[in-house]
DNA sequence: AGGCAGTCGTTATATCGTAACATCGCTGCA
DNA sequence: TGCAGCGATGTTACGATATAACGACTGCCT
């Protein structure tokens, strides 16, 4: 949080309240949140109860790196390390919902080739994997 | 479209008529189909005009290895190497909509050794990256 | 003051996806 | 033959996700 601040101020962004609510709850959150859910939360906080409120902050949250969209859930979980550069990957347990962040610069190496040997042109990538997480794996045995 | 038929029959599966036609519909296209742009052909070719007419088939296309989901695009393209096991990469060109798949083990690499290190037990993977086809690419030059 | 850019608030609607239940045709079997 | 079981289809109804478009407000700059 912050790091969000610090970076906000230094970039010249602005950290509204519906933001920075809307960031809290997903630092609160263990599990990936859907726009609704974060929405529900701001409502109850007099943010906005509207959901071009919630995709906004959000939008704005991911475009500036704080928070990343896991596609496979269509939801959204805030960074691990906001304000470094970096390529994320997702670990998601079908189990119990928890969201891993690991850096995963080595999950574009094959796909960054074939795009070079094609001359695809990668502007961003998407690398999620779903599975059990240790303690489920564990509690399944 | 043969070898579908094939693996159908080698593995008892059945081909029906809206299976056929719906993965028919996604090998003449040479973009990414939402669900309800394949409902839609299916319609005019008088084979279903309700949602879960498409999505079955697309269930049952995509559980058999022979359709695969783009979670970026919540979209269907079909396999370019049906019947082999794979795991499946795409390139998505946000100019034309052209969706490459690729072979790319190598990207899970990073993110599986993570996952080993961490106990994470991985079912399946998404690798999508958006960017410029070449064709594309050099249009806007 | 006036204009501009960014944000917020709202309405309305588009798009994507599924639960639940009825029906139909095939297959195996008494 | 009759019928039970099963997978696939057809339908209704609804739930979940997402965005277009417009107006109002605020802070800032000239």
């Amino acid at each position: 949080m912050l790091q969000a601040e610090r970076h906000c101020d230094g970039a010249g962004l602005r950290l509204t309240p519906v933001r920075r609510r809307t960031l809290e709850i997903l630092l609160e959150s263990h599990v990936a949140l859907g726009a609704y859910d974060v929405l529900e939360r701001l409502r109850i906080d007099g943010l906005g109860s509207k959901p071009p409120i919630a995709y906004r902050a959000l939008g704005f949250l991911v475009e500036h790196g704080f928070v990343h969209r896991i596609e496979k859930l269509n939801a959204f979980v805030a960074c691990d390390h906001p304000g470094e550069v970096h390529d994320p990957a997702f670990m998601i347990c079908t189990d119990c919902g928890l969201v891993g962040e690991c850096q995963a610069p080595a999950a574009r190496s094959g796909l960054s080739r074939r795009a070079r040997e094609s001359g695809f042109r990668i502007a961003s990538t998407v690398v999620e994997a779903t599975g059990l997480c240790a303690m489920c794996a564990e509690a399944k045995e």
